[in-house]
DNA sequence: GGGCGCGTTGCACTGAGTGCCATACGTCTT
DNA sequence: AAGACGTATGGCACTCAGTGCAACGCGCCC
């Protein structure tokens, strides 16, 4: 078995032999049920080497995380044009993106998480890195507005969850269903909540757009959301709407 | 020393003994750096006692965890009336007024977990219970709703997101703040987005209030969410804006 | 050839967590 | 009163994750 120059890998091709081994063995005989020693058995190399690759046996099942969250955060960083809550929307979108690509791989570490209580706790731990990400991003596009911090954090913690329910949705259907699709259903309802200029509790986003239109990627379905006491009287809440819709 | 009959605790003794040399030990040479064998010393217990009241040395820093989940998730099954974010808020709440019971206690573990990286994970882990049992509870209400798990998913993490904000706002200020204060904001927040009857995407809750009136405990500050399409002619909205009122 | 950096490995060690059994104490039974 | 029994505790040995350290092999450059 010549394995010299026949798929030379850029990097890490012990890294990948180490993920490879430590599936095949959760795989077949459970996630506890198996320990480091056994994966280095099977990958054929030194004990030592997989904490080299991996920090804790738990990173194996996510060997690709900081890739992907770096991903994210490049992402992020690299423009401020579109409305906040529309950006960390495509984060979102990003993400799910690259769990897409591998979506064999996706589904297993999905029945390996969902089964395995240890795994299911990082899992959480990963996910906080990413929806930290999204808020720390927001808390510097609301600083100023009142409970910036605040609506950050609701916000993120939004994104995360319609995002992780598209995506659960879509692992369960095997892959069959269209990620994509999930995950736009799913932040669209995110993005109808808060997106957009949400004109009465948030006016300043008014000044962005003079001609008060509704703005950049306006879709026929798009939806605005008006916020009122209920008992102010009735033509102030339409006076109200009027400014928002940006009609009267 | 004569521990006979001085204070006669009714359960476990033992276990508050734990709590505090754990404590002790971590406040003054840090959790990493004290070992499950220190406490048991400092305590003056055998170590296998240890791992007999907490499954893990994380537990111990968490100690009133399993009760005061048992407690919210009992109210949020002891009744289903009001409107159903408005109970898993009146949850939310129900738990930062446990933590505010040990405002000492409370303060002294959020030190810890804001510094030391496996508790953060872990109480991640604690936290994810929470808000799963939230997003079980709205699930069940949210049945037969277009998107109901969806819709479940994001507002459970949006009510534990403005939660976890004002509880961690509370602790930073040394419970020198007003935590029911600080909470019902930034619930109230979440509550103007989603709750209250939210009629024209949820139409089926004005048949609980067939009064048309706001419901039980109304408050002058409440507010009332209006979800509508931007190119909806304007009569229609006003349509529904007086049904959602209980008005016209 | 000999030094040098790097990836790999083996080894010994700490510490968390578990299973098993012995012990002590209170209670109930005969 | 003596013994049986359940429970709480302690002690011991073991597995396994994770770490520090010191080798070893290997290509490379001087």
């Amino acid at each position: 078995m010549s394995s010299s120059s026949a798929a030379p890998v850029a990097k890490p091709p012990m890294r990948d032999a180490l993920v490879a081994a430590a599936f095949r063995l959760f795989l077949e005989r459970g996630y506890e049920q198996t320990t480091v020693d056994d994966i280095v058995t099977l990958a054929g190399v030194g004990r030592r080497s997989f904490f080299r690759y991996f920090p804790s046996k738990e990173d194996v099942v996510f060997p690709d995380h900081e890739r992907c969250l770096a991903d994210m955060t490049a992402f992020l960083a690299g423009g401020a044009e579109h409305e906040p809550v529309r950006r960390v929307c495509d984060a979102a979108r990003l993400v799910l993106r690259m769990y897409a690509e591998n979506p064999a791989f996706s589904v297993q570490r999905y029945r390996l998480t969902k089964r395995v209580p240890g795994l299911r706790a990082y899992e959480l731990s990963v996910v906080w890195r990413y929806e930290h990400a999204l808020a720390e991003y927001l808390r510097e596009r609301f600083t100023g507005r009142p409970d910036g911090t605040l609506r950050a954090d609701v916000i993120a913690a939004a994104v995360v969850a319609a995002h992780n329910n598209a995506l659960r949705s879509w692992l369960r259907s095997d892959c069959e269903d269209d990620a994509g699709a999930a995950v736009d259903h799913a932040l669209g309802y995110v993005q109808a909540t808060y997106g957009h200029g949400v004109a009465p509790t948030a006016p300043e986003e008014q000044k962005k757009r003079p001609d008060g239109r509704p703005g950049p990627s306006a879709r026929p379905d798009e939806v605005v959301v008006l916020v009122s006491r209920r008992d102010a009287p009735l033509w102030r809440v339409v006076q109200e709407l009027e400014s928002a819709l940006g009609r009267g």
